[in-house]
DNA sequence: TAAAACAACGCAAACGTTTTCGTGTTTATA
DNA sequence: TATAAACACGAAAACGTTTGCGTTGTTTTA
């Protein structure tokens, strides 16, 4: 690659200093018309462009924000991204992102990566490895210096920071309260093992639900998945229990469609045999026959927030105290919980 | 946020030179063991980091690759990125992702905020607007300094850089041939507008298959989807033809998962009335009703491919001339395209 | 005519590093 | 004891920019 043309060169193709060539090229008044037109011309011809790290070097600041998130391939965090991207164009930030694989290594390895100069502030949703061996130390270097952070989705309460998350647990409960009003009996859980705090706050929102409605929790409808084992091996099981659900509230978009999928292979017909919600974040619910209903999670407004809480601290003009932005869920009702009238009275 | 600590901190802290400082910090043997311990220990409890615009001025290299893509919520494109992201870290670098919004506008000002120091390289797959307009001057500043480019996917002729794309003519192909071989006989096709590269190229090969079979191309079989109109809409006038096809291709999972729902509700049984077969890039196809048969684009692959090739002109390891990877597509056959043998030889 | 004002530019510091090339001191060698 | 070698450190340049202040030389003003 051929080196770009520097402030230095200009001035030495006419002689004079680099601090001329500078002000020349902002109009300065300093300098005289013929000056200031000869260099703009020539650095126009030959395409100059300050360079970005020493602006970023002297000023002070590099309006980039860094992401480090579990994963990309992944609708729900994609659509935080598009939140966090468009609000940081507009306040004139860009956006770095780094993916730490759920891997508690590649998630340290990115904040030194990251939080080196290259960034003015970092937001992060927690790897799942880290949520597991609950080790934040990586976090407390940051927070010590007031580094600029805001956690979302993925959070804890032992860093100290703005953060942002859903509504979990009123999504659990939205969701649970839903199935209970079409006539839900025995409502079965799909959720994650209890360390991931998503999964573990929707079973809470569940369990809310049900006490509230009076309906005894049973431990043989809950199950936990382990994503290093078959996903389908272990949702089949819901089918196995003796008495089996009449309804299933899955946490997560995928773990509801493959639910789907066995009912069906079992011949149940849903709703009417078994209704099915779902947690979605992408475009499965829509297209899955018949198609799912579902706690929306609102990812973009999630990133956008996000991106502000962050942009108002990076530029002094958050609060002292840390603040903590709940996302409300919604419920988008299709066929897999839409049950005509006789069947709810029944 | 507090100032992160610097060599010029510890060298006065110690009363020593910045240039000591440095050395210590590095192990140097030129330095007394006495003095680098004292400085290492100190350095150390105050988590001293390199400032990561500085190495980056002072060593003209970023370890940053720039990514500029029409969207992010889009599971093909995600892909991508985590082929790029993956091999692009292995190799040392980092992923700074951008996203035009197919804005013409967008994408310009991306290539300003990039390519000012801020990357070592860029990859980019072309916005839709800046395809149809067909101004590429932006990428012309680029490739006249040898500013290392790779451009994928959505591509042009127009602009000489190394690049990598799906085998869209092959995939349309296949996936035309599958359908010829499971007996059908009026194949439509739902595809974008020309200007869309990836959509004409498919079609291409759709239209090649036919005519290699010696099936006439039927004007009437080829749909155009506007983006800007109702999707459902326009792709319900596909079973409005007087004579009705036998057969779908669709250039998307979208597209391919709409014309199966509005299939079903007009009472048509899939595959048996009616095969389907999409390209896919997302999971919407696993979980329809029936499974769609796809063309599977392998992004993964791509990214890794981009990435490999950029960090090898970065690192002037590529040959002079440009290179063109294209990656073979390859058929996942599902539901929607399985017919028994007695309905193939009927 | 001397002082003041002004125009047009250069100097140097600052941002934080790394690294080459000194320089002064101590120790070992002949 | 003179000299070389080894040791321990500092000065300065380089990466590319911006900007306050200083320095010329010319023109205006009283």
């Amino acid at each position: 690659m051929k080196q770009r043309i520097t402030l230095k060169n200009i001035a030495k193709e006419f002689g004079v200093s680099i601090s001329t060539v500078s002000k020349a090229l902002k109009g300065s008044h300093e300098i005289s018309e013929e000056m200031r037109e000869k260099i703009q011309a020539y650095a126009n011809y030959y395409n100059y462009k300050p360079n970005n790290l020493a602006l970023q070097l002297r000023n002070q600041k590099t309006s980039v924000i860094g992401v480090i998130i579990p994963e990309i391939v992944h609708h729900f965090f994609s659509t935080v991204i598009d939140g966090i991207e468009q609000y940081a164009n507009q306040k004139g930030y860009n956006v770095m992102v780094c993916v730490s694989n759920e891997s508690y290594e590649k998630e340290v390895l990115n904040f030194s990566l990251l939080a080196n100069g290259s960034v003015d502030g970092l937001i992060v949703s927690i790897a799942r490895e880290t949520q597991k061996n609950q080790n934040f130390s990586h976090f407390e270097s940051l927070t010590k210096d007031e580094f600029p952070l805001v956690l979302f989705d993925r959070i804890t309460d032992e860093i100290k920071c703005d953060k942002v998350i859903i509504d979990d647990i009123g999504g659990g409960y939205k969701a649970a309260n839903h199935l209970l009003e079409i006539g839900a009996k025995r409502i079965a859980i799909v959720t994650t093992e209890d360390y991931v705090s998503v999964g573990s706050l929707r079973k809470a929102g569940y369990i809310k639900a049900l006490t509230n409605n009076g309906v005894a929790i049973d431990e043989s409808l809950i199950f936990k998945i382990d994503d290093k084992l078959d996903l389908r091996t272990q949702i089949a099981k819901v089918f196995d229990v003796p008495n089996p659900p009449d309804a299933i509230l899955a946490v997560n978009e995928i773990y509801a469609a493959n639910a789907l999928i066995l009912a069906k292979e079992r011949g149940l017909s849903i709703p009417e045999d078994l209704a099915i919600i779902g947690f979605t974040s992408g475009l499965i619910s829509e297209f899955t026959s018949p198609p799912l209903t579902c706690v929306e999670q609102h990812g973009f407004l999630m990133g956008k927030q996000a991106a502000e809480l962050l942009i108002n601290r990076i530029e002094n003009k958050a609060p002292n105290a840390f603040q903590k932005e709940v996302i409300s869920t919604s419920l988008k009702i299709r066929n897999s919980t839409l049950i005509s009238e006789k069947n709810i009275t029944k």
